[in-house]
DNA sequence: TCTGGGGTCCTAGGACCC
DNA sequence: TCTGGGGTCCTAGGACCC
C-alpha cells in the first residue's frame, strides 16, 4: 500500500505561515512569474508559471512575495524527518512531495488510513502546514488520488474499487499524461481515462510512440509495477539564467560570458558540494522567438573542476554565435550529465580486445567471457571479480 | 500574457565496433 | 563490388513534472 503525500501550495503556504497578515489573503511567490500561487489566488485563476502581469489582471489584490528558498529548504527538511518517521521506504519527488510505502507497517502502526490520517496531523501540528494524502496499491493511483484530494485533503481509492475510481476521470487526470498529449488524445474522441481503457495498445502507440503508449495502456487499466525506491541519486546537475527579452539582439560576446561563467561556477560548486564529477557539459539557450537548442559535449573523463567544464561550455556557446547574434538570445542554461562519485574509479572499457584475445589464446579465459568490469569507489573495492567463468569456476581478478 | 528554474525520461539518427 | 545484424555511445530535440 503506498501513500503519496504532497504539500499544498508549497511556497505560498510557508509565507502564509510564517507572516500571519498573509494568511486568508490571494498570495503569490515569485515576482516576474508566480511560482506557486495560495488557495485564496488559485480561485481566482492564478496559476504557477503564470507572468506576474497577468496574475495581477485576474486578482488585483493579489500580495506578490519574493521567494524565500532557505524557508521552503527547512520546512520540506521538517516534513521528510516526519516521512521517515513514518516509514523507512519514502522516495522523494521533489521539494514537496514523495511516497511512502506502508505495506508492511499493519502491525505496528495500523491500516493506511489510520496511518495517513496521523502524517497529515503531525504535519500540521509540528511543521504547521497542510498536507493532501492519496492512498492506493500503486504509486500511480495514489499520485491520483491525492490530486484530486487537494487541498488539505485525504483520499483512499478502496481495493477492488480501483477501475470503477479511475476510469470517469478525464485524461489530463493521468500522470504524464500533459498538455500536448491530452490534445492528441482529444482529436481523437478519447477524453476520459475509461476511453483510453478501450483503446488497444497498438492504437495508443501509434498515436503517441512506444513508450507513452504503452506506459498509458498500462496505467489505464491500473497496471503499475513501480516500487517506491529509497535514495534516488541525481542524473544531472544545471542552472540556467534569463536574460529578459528587451536586449536580445545586442547582448555582448562579454555579457554572455560573464553570464556562462556564473553559470558554470554555480553548478560545478554544487557538484563539488554533492562530491560527485560530471563528463557531459550541455549548454541551452532560447531564442527571441522562445524556441530552444541545445548543445552537448561528453569529455573523455569525469571532472569535477570548473576549467575543463567551463572550456567545454564555452566552446559550445561559441559555435553558436551566428544564431545567437541573427535570432537573439533571452536565456543561457549549462546542464552537467554523465554524473559519477567522484572517489569511483572506472577502468578503460570495453577490455582491450588484443589483450582479450592473448589471454584466450593463453586459456587464461574461458570463450563466454566478452566483458571485463572493474570498479573501484569509496576507497575501497566495489566490484573486484573478473566476470568471467572458466570451466564454471569464477576467475579471481588479473593481479594487475 | 511575452512567459522562472530545477529536474526526468523517451525517441531517433549517426558513428563506431564486432 | 556488394552485402547483414546486433549493440553501445553520443547528440539533439521534445514532452512532462513541480
Amino acid at each position: 500500500v503506498i501513500l503519496h503525500a504532497d504539500l499544498d501550495s508549497f511556497y505560498a503556504s510557508v509565507e502564509q505561515r510564517d507572516d500571519p497578515a498573509l494568511r486568508g489573503r490571494p498570495v503569490a511567490v515569485g515576482g516576474g512569474v508566480v511560482l506557486a500561487a495560495s488557495y485564496e489566488a488559485k480561485a481566482f485563476g492564478v496559476r504557477s508559471a503564470m507572468g506576474g502581469r497577468q496574475a495581477r489582471a485576474l486578482c488585483p489584490r493579489l500580495v506578490t512575495v519574493p521567494p524565500r528558498f532557505d524557508a521552503y529548504v527547512e520546512a520540506s527538511r521538517a516534513v521528510f524527518a516526519i516521512f521517515r518517521d513514518t516509514t523507512p521506504l519514502v522516495e522523494g519527488l521533489s521539494i514537496d512531495e514523495a511516497f511512502l510505502d506502508v505495506g508492511g507497517l499493519g502491525a505496528v502502526s495500523g491500516p493506511p488510513v489510520v496511518i495517513a490520517v496521523r502524517l497529515r496531523e503531525r504535519v500540521r501540528s509540528d511543521v504547521g502546514l497542510a498536507i493532501t494524502v492519496g492512498v492506493a496499491g500503486t504509486k500511480f493511483l495514489a499520485k491520483v488520488a491525492s490530486g484530486l484530494a487537494k487541498p488539505d485533503g485525504l483520499l483512499v481509492v478502496p481495493v477492488g474499487g480501483e477501475l470503477a475510481f479511475l476510469h470517469p476521470l478525464p485524461v489530463e487526470r493521468l500522470w504524464g499524461v500533459g498538455a500536448r498529449t491530452a490534445a492528441k488524445l482529444h482529436d481523437r474522441g478519447v477524453f476520459t481515462v475509461g476511453e483510453v481503457a478501450g483503446l488497444g495498445p497498438a492504437a495508443l502507440t501509434s498515436m503517441l510512440g512506444r513508450a507513452s503508449g504503452r506506459h498509458l495502456h498500462a496505467l489505464a487499466h491500473n497496471r503499475d509495477p513501480r516500487v517506491v525506491v529509497v535514495g534516488h541519486r541525481r542524473r544531472s546537475i544545471g542552472g540556467q539564467r534569463s536574460l529578459g527579452g528587451r536586449r536580445a539582439f545586442d547582448r555582448t560576446d562579454a555579457e554572455l560570458d560573464e553570464a556562462l561563467v556564473g553559470l558554470v561556477d554555480r553548478v560545478t560548486g554544487r557538484l563539488r558540494k554533492a562530491d560527485r564529477v560530471a563528463r557531459t557539459v550541455t549548454v541551452r539557450l532560447r531564442f527571441a522567438d522562445f524556441t530552444a537548442i541545445t548543445r552537448a559535449h561528453s569529455l573523455a573523463r569525469p571532472t569535477q573542476d570548473t576549467a575543463p567544464l567551463l572550456a567545454a561550455a564555452r566552446t559550445l556557446l561559441a559555435g553558436e554565435r551566428s544564431a545567437i547574434r541573427t535570432r537573439g538570445i533571452t536565456l543561457v542554461g549549462v546542464s552537467l550529465g554523465g554524473l559519477d562519485d567522484a572517489d569511483a574509479v572506472q577502468l578503460e572499457l570495453p577490455f582491450p580486445a588484443r589483450e582479450f584475445a592473448r589471454l584466450r589464446e593463453r586459456g587464461t579465459l574461458d570463450p563466454v567471457v566478452d566483458e571485463l568490469r572493474v570498479r573501484f569507489g569509496r576507497g575501497a573495492v566495489q566490484r573486484a571479480t573478473l566476470l568471467g567463468r572458466s570451466g564454471g569456476t569464477e576467475l579471481p581478478m588479473l593481479p594487475d
